[in-house]
DNA sequence: CGTGTTCTTGATGATCATCAAAGGTGGTGG
DNA sequence: CCACCACCTTTGATGATCATCAAGAACACG
């Protein structure tokens, strides 16, 4: 008997919002979240399921856009390599957002994995399948495009229009924010990207993020009471450093 | 009769790839490029146009999301305005181009007219309707919403990790690849906005782009041989200085 | 022809990059 | 279990790039 049918079986039971999935996800989020049992049922036979470790790279830019992804547990970095060998990081993905959907044949970015994770993909082929019996699912790529549209565009606020703290602030909040919608309990912000990968993200140098995070730690706006964790003692101070920043 | 129904009629017996339509486009671009003729027919039986001046906002950020736009003539800029009053420029919008599409029901950021400009555009919840009729019009937004994200990471890029000259040159660069996608013929280049729109979507101040732009001039680069025109006389150094920029 | 807007050009200085080096941290293998 | 090594982080000193302030020139519009 298939491993996967009992999962199979379950996912087409508990089907509620935001509900635990088996095969997909520990809740339904990703691809699936708004999708019937049947179309679900579906969706989950043509998936794989996976775990990698820390760093892999998922695909680089330029690649055979062969697969596309939902991260079940962990984080990644999608970034653009330029001429010159430095790198823009576009943004960071968790558990529960999607990565590698593409108009074209190729993947426009890089994908790489900033913990160990688990992962569910589908071949591009077989979603393509998918979309044309199942409209539904059209639609949830068609939102969850807008919405990463949307984080771009405030992202390019941030890194066209702000000071180096009021970036620094700006990225503390959205790691926060990111954390709320995937339900994350308790103060404590898991934050597993290192300086660098910081400054790649805001357009600044690791130096610059470095210095930053210790003037917020010595005012008191934040802790870090582990490797990759923070927590903010005063997101109003940084929410209105974001907001008054007289940047240029 | 209704006056829509010859053009109407027109549009469902002219309906190649690019074809003249005379409702909703000089060209079939915008939302209705791939669409078949009954579709067609009845998307435009929903949409309206409308010629507007210079400087016209389309809608305010936060206003409430009633229509999507196709522009068929003329230039506008999407912009977001920050708290202390300064803007940032999110892209240029040209003929062809789709403006306003959502998710939520309040637009993300605010659309000017940088010309006087026709455009066509329908009913928010007429479009829904639409949407459900027919999958094709689903994977046509979905295909721009992919493009307009491609553009706004490449911005991101320009803006976090270059320098002031290979933002500018990008910017100019970007200008003729969106003249080409018009199947624009001649070497002058239309560039409707000021200096001021360019430094808020370079993440420069105007007096910098003025500069640049000069300095371009005098090296023999460009030519402004009017008001808002450009011609690009050495595109080769422009995408030299882009790739090549030591920027952090 | 006058007025408001945009563009250009200059002088000055702040922000943040660059270069440099030392202190931490985790991981690996002996 | 400890020691070593690679990588990440912190902190300092210096300077370049680009913002800011300022004023005049060119242009568009009524």
């Amino acid at each position: 008997m298939n491993p996967l049918d009992a999962t199979r079986r379950m996912a087409r039971e508990a089907l509620g919002e935001g509900e635990i999935c088996g095969t997909c996800g520990s809740r339904v989020t990703g691809l699936c979240r708004p999708l019937d049992a049947a179309t679900l049922d579906d969706v989950l036979g043509e998936a794989e399921r996976m775990s990698l470790a820390q760093r892999h790279m998922l695909f680089h830019e330029g690649d055979k856009a062969g697969h596309i992804f939902t991260l079940v547990q962990g984080t990644a970095k999608l970034t653009r390599l330029m001429a010159d060998g430095r790198e823009q990081v576009l943004g960071f993905r968790f558990a529960g957002d999607v990565l590698g959907y593409t108009g074209s044949d190729r993947y426009p970015f890089s994908a790489q994995l900033l913990t160990s994770a688990e992962l569910c993909r589908i071949e591009r082929k077989r979603l393509d399948g998918l979309l044309r019996r199942y409209p539904a699912l059209e639609r949830r790529l068609l939102d969850l495009c807008v919405q990463e549209l949307a984080a771009t565009q405030e992202q390019l606020v941030t890194v066209g229009r702000r000071t180096a703290e009021a970036r620094v602030a700006a990225f503390l909040l959205s790691l926060a924010e990111a954390g709320r919608r995937r339900h994350h309990v308790g103060a404590v912000l898991d934050m597993p990207m290192t300086r660098g990968d910081i400054a790649d993200f805001l357009g600044l140098t690791l130096e610059t993020v470095s210095r930053t995070l210790t003037a917020f730690r010595r005012r008191g706006w934040i802790r870090e009471p582990a490797h990759g964790r923070v927590e903010l003692l005063k997101p109003a101070e940084l929410v209105e450093l974001t907001e008054g920043g007289s940047a240029l």
